[in-house]
RNA sequence: GCCCAGGUGGCGGAAUGGUAUACGCACAACACUUAAAAUGUUGCGAGGUUUCCUCAUGCGGGUUCGACUCCCGCCCUGGGCACCA
């Protein structure tokens, strides 16, 4: 008896597959090969090629859009499952300085090996438009983008505090600060002022806020991205100093309190502190507080439980509305990049004012009721705050402002491994772009690459690139030498695999035309804020300069939706340094690449993070088996006699429906669920092959596994000796008039309790069913003498009689 | 503190107003076997007066003929953001 064997079914099928070119998507253009076919782009997050290989939380997001596209093929549409390397960044580059490498070959051998390992698992990209972020031919055009930004004015150079560790002389990423010390050394981590490129994403804020509204994500993704971008109306009011010329700003959202403000906070790098310190009684005390403050890392000033300020003596601030002196703050609690970096308090109506207030003995005046209206507010009294907001305003001359919690884009990074900034710097003219034909800015190939212990770029110690001449007036300059941020290459990949090996555009308005927008794309819930937000901005951005066509809209994505994490045994976080790792490789090597699929999408709900388990893996591999064994027992039959054939045939029907609609809701566990069952139901063990069922049952079944357990759907397609591929049929209709079936299961209710459930005609009605159900035996004597108030009764479901 | 997700058997989970515990794992018994593994069959929320009844979906209320599901309040777990004026 042939036995299941998964290793070698799957190389197997891998390469014809492969050989075949079956998953290559069609381009436009060659009409004969999308006439009639609608597009369908399917994307997943392009992985990070990291040492350590493969995750088993890849293979779970990546399974479950396999599934996806695998069924939309099989339903006709043109579908576009590419897949790319975003290859750049840190911990390659400092794996390659550890071990003496240059970055390139250690991204090459990571790539080969990712690739290697998604191939194991069946996944069906397009592997014929890959893309890698750290190839000259791709970053050309993350440059070019650079470029544009640069020449529509959203790209700036700002003076912005790095983490700078004094020992290694190195400025580090937020990622290689932990809890307040560099990550390689344990020194305490210090500010430093840098100058850096910045890019204008807040231009985008509101667009970025209203433009979801009219895209089919996540509702949490929805929440989360415009919680970040988090815009606030308000506005800013001027309060003046009796002392001093200057006024204070302060931004507001509730002007309505204005006549319950009985004191200001400043932050304690706002610039007015160093302006008025002559005026400032006790600048020493002051001037020892914000030293302090600065001196805080963030985390510090995060954490702090109370809230701690010093009061600015010798100089006041008049409350505009009531023209009354209130002492001013400053206090940490106050951050700098928000609003104005100044507050009006409001103790009555703002918990962290109130504590303040409490703590430092100041006034704590109501000034609206319960009801939304004012009191203390002199004219205002009696008045709406909603109304009053405005009035206010307007009384005390104010301007309404509206504040978003986004922060500009830092852009510059002083690393090796990333993109040169292509601009160039001349004393005479000032930054310039480097021109489009010199693109791409190719990063030299050095042997020494770290990082440099004054904080320049690695670049900028080599002076032969660095050396080069102004494009506009030809005289020496010198090249910029920070490079980009991971994000630059992974903010519009997706444009990319629509047409991959175009040298003279970013894409070709032709296949943006065909392919754009993304159809679906999957990723991390931890990805939400960055990297989706970071690539709506630039998708927008080109949208309005033209680089993309009209046609396909301003947004890159029609539908987001993420994945759950897959942990550790015991449902905490896999790592190395916990030990409790999965390893891919050994799942396939040990149980195959089907049984590892089916279990990651049987596992639990797609969208939470579920333990992973190696006994219910186990259990889906003997799933598999049983699979095998029922086809290959069913081939050596003729034909199948058995009572339960009809049964089966009503089953397959239900089931195709269920699988098919489950995928598109990313149900995966019931879907697999509803397979399991209805490969159970093959049994019968009344009859004389202990089987059921007819051929084209078998068939249905190994279409709607296919895109769960394809090398063994098409194994067993083989086996049963169907014609062509099972990877390239039509994904099976359903026939619903055979669920309609003449008797139903009607259940039987005392006062919403369970009693009886009895079998009758479809579509009885209430009249019938009631006759029937008193007179039962059960339920007879359960009403006898008691009244009857009132009988609920839903159709071919469920009686309810209430006494 | 705020926002989001979740809390159901020994475990992963199913059911989004109508039979709670599908499917799988684990466990137990039986069959096959010299034996074991594999496989198959059966059982498997708790309790009881056991052809049946009662109680169980984090806790406390409510709406409803009927609530895991909807509403109000609270507790716990995970994730994100964090003094955002």
């Amino acid at each position: 008896m042939k036995k299941y064997n998964p290793q070698k079914i799957e190389k197997k099928w891998q390469k014809v597959w492969s050989d075949k070119k079956v998953f290559e998507t069609k381009s436009p253009g060659l009409a004969k090969d999308t006439a009639g076919k609608k597009k369908f782009y399917i994307l997943v997050e392009f992985p990070y090629p990291s040492g350590d290989g493969l995750h088993v939380g890849h293979c779970r997001s990546y399974t479950a859009l396999d599934i996806v596209a695998r069924k939309r093929r099989m339903q006709g549409f043109n579908v576009l499952f590419p897949m790319g390397w975003d290859a750049f960044g840190l911990p390659t580059e400092n794996y390659a300085i550890k071990m003496g490498l240059q970055p390139a070959v250690v991204t090459k051998k990571n790539t080969d090996t990712f690739r290697k390992q998604l191939k194991s698992l069946g996944f069906s990209f397009d592997w014929s438009r890959q893309v890698n972020t750290t190839d000259p031919a791709y970053y050309k055009w993350t440059q070019w983008i650079f470029l544009q930004l640069f020449k529509s004015g959203l790209a700036y150079k700002d003076k912005i505090a790095i983490n700078w560790c004094p020992k290694d002389k190195i400025g580090l990423d937020n990622e290689e600060v932990v809890a307040g010390k560099c990550e390689r050394c344990g020194t305490v981590v210090e500010k430093k002022e840098k100058e850096q490129w910045m890019i204008k994403i807040t231009k985008y804020a509101d667009r970025l806020i209203k433009d979801i509204d009219n895209v089919n994500y996540l509702e949490k993704i929805k929440i989360q991205q415009k919680e970040w971008i988090g815009r606030s109306e308000g506005a800013e009011i001027d309060f003046s100093l009796n002392n001093y010329e200057e006024k204070i700003k302060v931004f507001t959202t509730r002007p309505d309190t204005l006549f319950g403000c009985s004191f200001l906070v400043v932050a304690p790098e706002h610039a007015l502190l160093e302006k008025i310190k002559d005026k400032i009684e006790n600048w020493q005390a002051v001037e020892k507080y914000i030293s302090k403050a600065k001196n805080k890392s963030d985390l510090e000033r995060q954490d702090l439980k109370e809230k701690t300020g010093i009061e600015i003596l010798g100089i006041k601030a008049i409350n505009p509305a009531n023209k009354k002196e209130i002492p001013i703050f400053v206090a940490d609690y106050v951050v700098i990049n928000y609003g104005t970096g100044a507050i009006m308090a409001v103790p009555a109506h703002d918990d962290r004012d109130f504590e303040f207030a409490k703590k430092y003995n100041l006034d704590i005046k109501s000034v609206i009721l319960d009801n939304g209206v004012l009191v203390n507010s002199e004219q205002f009294n009696g008045m709406n705050l909603i109304d009053a907001k405005n009035k206010i305003v307007e009384f005390v001359g104010g301007k309404k402002s509206i504040n978003y919690k986004l922060r500009d884009w830092v852009f510059s990074r002083q690393h090796y491994w990333g993109e040169p900034i292509p601009l160039i710097y001349c004393e005479k003219c000032n930054w310039q772009a480097v021109a489009e034909k010199d693109l791409p800015v190719e990063l030299p190939k050095v042997k020494k690459y770290e990082p440099t212990d004054n904080g320049e770029s690695p670049l900028a110690g080599i002076e032969k690139w660095v050396n080069t001449k102004c494009p506009k007036c030809n005289s020496p300059a010198k090249r910029e030498t920070d490079t980009m941020p991971n994000w630059a290459g992974s903010n519009w990949y997706f444009l990319r695999y629509t047409d991959s090996k175009n040298n003279k555009e970013l894409a070709s308005a032709k296949a943006l035309n065909y392919f754009m927008p993304v159809d679906w794309y999957n990723g991390g819930m931890e990805h939400t804020t960055l990297h989706l937000l970071y690539s709506r901005f630039i998708f927008k951005f080109l949208y309005d300069i033209g680089a993309v066509p009209k046609e396909i809209g301003n947004e890159p994505y029609i539908k987001r939706t993420s994945h759950g994490m897959v942990l550790g045994d015991g449902g905490i976080k896999m790592s190395k340094s916990k030990g409790n790792v999965i390893n891919p490789d050994q799942v396939v090597k040990e149980f195959g690449a089907d049984t590892l699929r089916i279990y990651e999408m049987f596992m639990g709900p797609f969208d939470q993070s579920i333990p992973w388990d190696t006994k219910g893996v186990i259990g889906t591999r003997r799933f598999l088996e049983k699979i095998y064994n029922l086809v290959i027992k069913f081939e050596s039959y003729k034909v199948i006699k058995s009572e339960k054939n009809n049964e089966l045939e009503i089953l397959i029907n239900k089931t195709i429906k269920k699988v098919g609609e489950d995928i598109e809701q990313m149900k995966f566990n019931t879907a697999v669920s509803a397979l399991m069952i209805l490969v159970n139901s093959f049994y019968d063990p009344t009859s004389p092959s202990g089987l059921c069922g007819a051929r084209d049952n078998v068939k249905n079944l190994l279409l709607i596994l296919s895109p769960f357990a394809p090398h063994l759907a098409e194994e067993l397609w083989a086996e049963m000796k169907f014609k062509g591929m099972c990877a390239k049929q039509s994904w099976p209709e359903y026939n619903e008039k055979l669920f309609t079936s003449e008797k139903v299961l009607l259940i039987i209710q005392i006062n919403g309790k369970v009693r009886d459930k009895i079998s009758v005609n479809n579509g009885l009605m209430q009249k019938e069913v009631e006759k029937l159900v008193l007179e039962l035996e059960k339920i007879k004597p359960q009403i006898l003498g008691k009244e009857i108030k009132k009988i609920i009764f839903v159709p071919n479901k469920l009686i309810n009689i209430v006494i």
